[in-house]
DNA sequence: ATGACGCATCGAATGCGA
């Protein structure tokens, strides 16, 4: 069973590329970020005749929007951070069946930040932390559980560019890495670190300053598991080609396979 | 260098992303 994540930086303007990714990809759930439009607006019928006809949509016009596209039936659907109040749309939970047993899903586009000392820097933590006490309940109530999206931070100094140059900038703070360590000690694991990767290994590539074709990147779209689920993680990857597509996403698609 | 590039917005200049 293979399930993905892709930030696609507005469904509207990418739906073909998703349409082409996943019929060259036939992941069993692909998880999406930054919809950019109202649940109305999902093209529900076009990813049905993709062969996804179960979709949990939590849309927002202009930003952020976040879904889920499966094969099998989705349960349980609920959409935001139970306890955290938040006009954003970010993130939305299911459960479905895995070869492993029920599986629940989390699927989640973190707040950017922006800047240290900024307000939105002051609300990217107060989400993380309504996140973590969300994901502790949800973990008390799933054993198998994941975690997948664009999580807007960069783990390690391995997992950036220009670790030095941009040492406790936005994405690099110590604030976020200690957030995303929080994270793994309620039991979670980076499911892209229990393999061998190539080094240079990234997600997200800026648009400008020819960002893609020098590899200056950074490692921002994640997939943690929980502890029960570690030991059937088969593989976990990027995938970079649609990043070489006309008018691509920033983001490249991750995939783990269970 | 606060810009570049891309997307969205009642329509052009601006907010936002990372």
């Amino acid at each position: 069973m293979k399930l993905s994540t892709w930030n696609v930086n507005s469904l509207t303007a990418r739906l073909q590329h998703v349409l082409d990714w996943t019929a060259a990809n036939p992941v069993d759930v692909l998880c999406l970020q930054e919809l950019k439009l109202t649940d109305d607006k999902f093209p529900l019928d076009a990813i049905r005749a993709a062969g996804y006809p179960h979709c949990a949509v939590f849309g927002q016009k202009t930003y952020n929007g976040v879904a889920i596209m499966s094969r099998e039936p989705l349960h349980e659907i609920v959409r935001n951070i139970s306890g955290y109040a938040d006009e954003h749309s970010r993130v939305i939970a299911a459960t479905l069946a895995s070869p492993a047993g029920e599986l629940r899903l989390v699927n989640g586009y973190f707040v950017n930040g922006q800047a240290l000392g900024t307000p939105k820097f002051d609300y990217k933590m107060s989400w993380l932390r309504g996140l973590r006490d969300y994901l502790r309940e949800e973990l008390a109530l799933h054993e198998r559980l994941m975690l997948l999206g664009d999580f807007n931070i960069v783990p390690e100094d391995r997992d950036s560019f220009d670790p030095e140059g941009l040492r406790e900038t936005i994405h690099h703070t110590t604030e976020e890495r200690d957030h995303f360590r929080r994270l793994l000690e309620l039991g979670l694991v980076d499911s892209f670190r229990l393999f061998e990767q190539p080094e240079k290994s990234y997600s997200w590539w800026d648009y400008r300053m020819l960002g893609y074709p020098k590899n200056r990147g950074l490692r921002i779209d994640h997939i943690l598991v929980s502890d029960s689920l570690k030991l059937q993680v088969k593989a976990c990857t990027i995938d970079r080609a649609p990043r070489k597509w006309e008018k691509p996403s920033d983001h490249a698609p991750v995939i783990v396979e269970i």
